[in-house]
DNA sequence: ATGCCCTACTTCGTAGGA
């Protein structure tokens, strides 16, 4: 009599990582640390991908992260603003940054990490903000934006993105009309305008990217991870945009278990204007 | 658009954020 035991057949296996990943806009790494201390404790994600977090690498408070057994760390931080971190309990096989626009500024960082006799690699992303004005030829933010865009089509296209990716962070740009509070009043407000919103697309559709975020909440559904620090009551006024993103390659789409936004951070004392995001990935 | 906020910096005014 046959016995199958699928037990033994997926030990003979190469093991596939199950982990969490989460990313944070956090506007201050050094003056946000013990929110992100409470976060760690709270939430434990295995990868923390941080944007903003306005410090150089010497400066970068590394401590609450080691104690806490994150002790796998990417740092592309400047004096003052823009800065990306990953943080992690996992190992990374490698490391890159990239610079963009021939800018020194600091706003990718990405690493591997082992998946089975494979990797899964992961790109942390701050794109520009873009300033006030949506028109390149008079606000050179805006153009700087456009730019940094299309050189992720660019680069995030055909074999660079063949493989198990996940791409997170402040891309600062509401694409679905449901990723802000009144598609009609920001159709002209920069981070939702027609033109950054049709690159954000380009940049996805180049290298097959899918809105992980989106696979678990309908494009029907208000879907937020950023209330302005101006609105006296932000979660009465609930006037949010969804400007925090995961994305995935289709390698990796049917091991998505979760997203989660983590309104509550928005709650706590001396708030990051951005909250947390939190990705599930199943073993295989 | 809303409302007049938030952080960094050879700091008390300006740049950048979105």
């Amino acid at each position: 009599m046959w016995v199958t035991c699928p037990r033994s057949r997926q030990t003979s296996r190469p093991r596939l990582m199950s982990f969490t990943l989460a990313t944070w806009n956090i506007n201050s790494v050094r003056f946000r640390i013990r929110q992100v201390g409470m976060f760690l404790d709270r939430y434990a994600p295995d990868i923390l991908c941080l944007q903003e977090t306005k410090c150089p690498d010497d400066r970068f408070p590394l401590k609450p992260f080691r104690s806490r057994g994150y002790e796998h760390v990417l740092l592309n931080g400047q004096k003052g603003y823009h800065g990306v971190a990953i943080l992690s309990r996992i190992p990374f096989l490698s490391t890159s940054k990239r610079g963009f626009c021939q800018k020194g500024d600091a706003r990718h960082a990405a690493v591997t990490v082992a998946d089975g006799g494979d990797d899964i690699l992961i790109h942390n992303f701050y794109i520009p903000a873009g300033g006030d004005i949506p028109d390149p030829t008079i606000n050179d933010k805006f153009a700087h934006k456009l730019a940094f865009l299309d050189e992720m089509t660019t680069w995030l296209t055909g074999p660079e993105t063949d493989r198990r990716s996940i791409l997170v962070g402040d891309l600062n740009v509401a694409p679905l009309e449901n990723d802000v509070w009144s598609h009609k009043q920001l159709l002209r407000i920069v981070s939702h305008t027609p033109i950054e919103t049709e690159r954000l697309e380009q940049v996805r559709a180049a290298g097959g990217w899918v809105d992980a975020m989106r696979r678990f909440v309908p494009p029907e559904e208000k879907l937020y991870t950023w209330w302005s620090y101006r609105a006296a009551n932000w979660a009465l006024a609930n006037k949010g945009r969804r400007l925090d993103h995961v994305w995935v390659t289709p390698h990796l789409v049917d091991r998505l278990e979760s997203t989660e936004v983590i309104r509550a951070t928005r709650s706590w004392k001396r708030p990051s204007d951005h909250v947390p995001v939190i990705a599930r990935i199943g073993a295989a």
